[in-house]
DNA sequence: GCAATAGTGTCTTTAAGACAGTATTGG
DNA sequence: CCAATACTGTCTTAAAGACACTATTGC
């Protein structure tokens, strides 16, 4: 039996948090098709390399992040006929959540890297809507995973965690009873000792991730989107 | 530019309600490898053919349904070099959820086709991992979806729902409080006007679908499974 | 009548939303 | 002192859980 024969990649939906907005990661293509446009970090998956892997390997070659700390998870795949002008090429899309880094703009690929804030960008391929379901993905894993931690570094105040929520949410959270809803669910986050120093007010308490992977009720928005089937 | 080639596979995870049960559709293979395995029904993707459609074709060889009714929905994709020892082989799965209908075992690739109560199932390739992820998901979309009417017939009763969310989440629901819900939530179902006939005990009002695609407040679990990430 | 299943009402408990008030810092 | 931010407590309201009760059929 013969079958068609198709390129893989993976493309990245790399979001963080910076001065209170939600940003994606984004690189300008240095090579056809689409040269010069903006277009989601990602490559070639190589020919023993798991998906996972090429993931990591190019999220590692991006933004020169490797370690623990942040999150990386599938995100869906896309492969439509004419996605790429090059042929047949299916791309699994993965999301990464990641603290506030400086990127090394020395990417190997690409010509550029680049931090934008989420909105009407133009991007190169099917991106647009790769990145729109990355942000949606994104949205609906705060209501009811701690994972929001992943934006922060490894210690926080309940503020910035709640900064995330409300960069992603794009909707502002009462501080009081956020903080009692965070401090109340097993396992969302622990206190580490420390406090805050130096800052207007009064000092704040220090927080690491929790170990629970899901939250309990969970912390609803006002309005959730539609998802998306099929 | 050059890159590796690889094979793309869409494989269904097709799971239905029947005698309480959750049931799984699996086809027993008539080719090597894994020749007279039980597996996921799937097959290739076509030279010209979009990933869903590819989803859609195989759904409807496997099971003689293609109109409405029912759901399908892209699940995950899965990757690692040696899941396939034919080579390189990247299968993009999705989960369908039906009513319960017989199946024509008329099936094109597969010898057999057969509805399996979900379990220990020892399954060809990575299917039992697929299959674990297709369960979780369908556990989880029936907390925050209305999606649970999918495994039902057009019209349909509040208690038929009912053993849909029992039989999905392994746990017993109480029936009035199920109702309430149900019937409170806005676009989850909406009557026909019809009612049962020939059942023992009163006669029940039948129900379609709502328009709702997002429950708010979503219908929780005792227990969450842990999700899954990377 | 009785068994069976459908559907309603009510009380309790949990947790979210609103928001007053207290605590602890820097200036 | 005041401004600023952190944190606690209280009241109200929404909604889930538990469960008594009524409704409508077949026998």
């Amino acid at each position: 039996m013969s079958y068609p024969v198709f390129a893989v990649t993976v493309d990245l939906v790399v979001l963080t948090v910076r001065e209170g907005r939600l940003h994606v990661l984004l690189v300008r293509r240095g090579c056809e098709p689409f040269l010069g446009r903006w277009a989601l970090p990602g490559g070639f998956v190589r020919a023993d390399e798991d998906l996972a892997a090429a993931a990591r390997r190019e999220l590692a070659e991006e933004t020169g992040l490797d370690g623990p700390g942040g999150h990386l998870e599938q995100l869906a795949s896309y492969g439509a006929p004419e996605r790429d002008p090059r042929g047949r090429v299916v791309t699994v899309a993965y999301l990464a959540l990641l603290p506030d880094l400086p990127v090394p703009t020395a990417g190997t690929d690409a010509a550029e890297a680049e931090w934008r804030p989420v909105g009407r960008l133009d991007l190169a391929f099917d991106h647009d809507r790769i990145l729109a379901d990355g942000l949606e993905r994104a949205r609906s894993k705060l209501e009811y995973t701690p994972l929001a931690a992943a934006f922060c570094p490894p210690a926080f105040t309940i503020a910035a965690l709640r900064q995330v929520y409300e960069a992603v949410w794009g909707e502002s959270l009462d501080p009081r009873n956020f903080h009692r809803k965070v401090t109340s669910t097993p396992g969302f986050v622990s206190p580490t000792g420390g406090t805050t120093e130096g800052e207007p007010g009064r000092p704040a308490r220090l927080y690491r991730r929790g170990d629970a992977t899901l939250l309990n009720p969970p912390l609803l928005r006002r309005k959730a989107l539609d998802d998306r089937s099929e």
